[in-house]
DNA sequence: GAATTGTTTGACCAATTGGTCAAAGCCACG
DNA sequence: CGTGGCTTTGACCAATTGGTCAAACAATTC
């Protein structure tokens, strides 16, 4: 049986890839739901089907728990910016990578709170990561952005803001979801907000 | 003595006014930081320079400090919308919509982190007004959007849509302040913003 | 099938925390 | 200055919660 989510769970037996994956699957719909401070050991054992002395013989501690997701999490987080081509079109490569991002929004979206959680909180589990793997990568693509820029295939823009533009107009989606339900009634908010962040888009980027 | 924040504080005696200012300003500190069920009275109480008990003699419980806290803040959080001028020139009254969302977002980030955890965690405590209020306040500004754009004033756009994307661009340097400070580094990101996102917006609604 | 190793749990603990209460202190006003 | 109402607090309580531990229970190996 494979890992029901697509967190990496490495266990030496059956039973631990098991259990460790119930484990951090609870732990994903509670921390997302609750916050760290917000969720207990009681709720996360019960969704995942355990005692919860016995979820202290998989992790440590609650902390752990929460960080195993957080790491766990990193890396799928930032695929779509890692796979911006420099050698791709630049309009079809900011739009697919807006894209993918939104489908995120829409396909996990316990995940993009539990890391809006963290960052609302001052990130005090991740601060190194933002300052060092997430800054890296980011100064990286923007100097990619910046080239083409430079070369006329789009407009003049600030590839920092251009990026955090993205992060902000699709994890509103997710993060925002009762707020932007509850303002729309009963409509599916993505069709709407795919076609919208289209046209911003392709506007602003107009060379 | 005036109240030092915005916040409203009724109260017959000054003692009660300057006490129920000072439990407020403590709560929007903590609970903007550590949320509702991460923040403990004794935090609000050191913050406020009262002891426990004597918070719970100006207000019932902690989730009362807390709901105060939201109520006071809503209107505050509406009015820029609210002063969407329909008589106004569309793309200067977006634009200074826009830059009063992101003052806000300079100005006052405990208010829109206090927020941003309300509605993150479901909107417990906020559903009804999501629904109500601001629901009415929406549709309403989306319908004088709309009017412009048919009038050929302004491009084409989602109303709806347009207004979420103002929301998540501004607020998203307050409630993701940790993370764009991280990328940037030493760099004021406000200044590199509003320009940004001034193109963003004309680039966009240019007919 | 006995021994070893891995897994599960009931009982328990100390710390934290929201909230109570009666008594004490303080203040204004007649 | 003394009385009545407002304000403050120390002591206390019950519930919750993260975590421990020894003992029971399964699984695997030889």
């Amino acid at each position: 049986m494979t890992s029901g989510n697509g967190t990496q769970v490495q266990g030496r037996t059956r039973i631990q890839a098991r259990n460790r994956d119930a484990i951090l699957t609870a732990g994903l719909d509670v921390f997302s739901q609750h916050g760290f401070r917000g969720s207990t050991l009681d709720q996360i054992a019960a969704g995942a089907g355990l005692s919860k002395p016995n979820l202290l013989y998989y992790f440590p501690s609650k902390e752990a728990i929460y960080t195993a997701l957080l790491e766990g999490l990193l890396e799928t987080w930032l695929d779509p910016l890692r796979d911006l081509d420099p050698k791709g079109d630049p309009l079809t490569e900011l739009l697919s990578y807006m894209r993918r991002k939104l489908a995120m929004s829409r396909d996990y979206p316990r995940e993009s709170r539990l890391f809006a959680g963290e960052i609302l909180r001052g990130a005090p589990e991740m601060h190194d990561v933002l300052k060092g793997e997430l800054k890296t990568l980011v100064d990286e693509r923007a100097a990619v952005i910046s080239g083409w820029a430079k070369d006329g295939k789009i407009a003049a823009v600030d590839p920092h803001h251009l990026i955090f533009s993205i992060w902000a107009l699709t994890q509103h989606y997710a993060d925002f979801d009762v707020q932007v339900r509850a303002v729309l009634g009963g409509t599916d908010p993505f069709p709407g907000a795919e076609a919208h962040l289209e046209q911003m888009l392709e506007s602003l980027l107009r060379p």
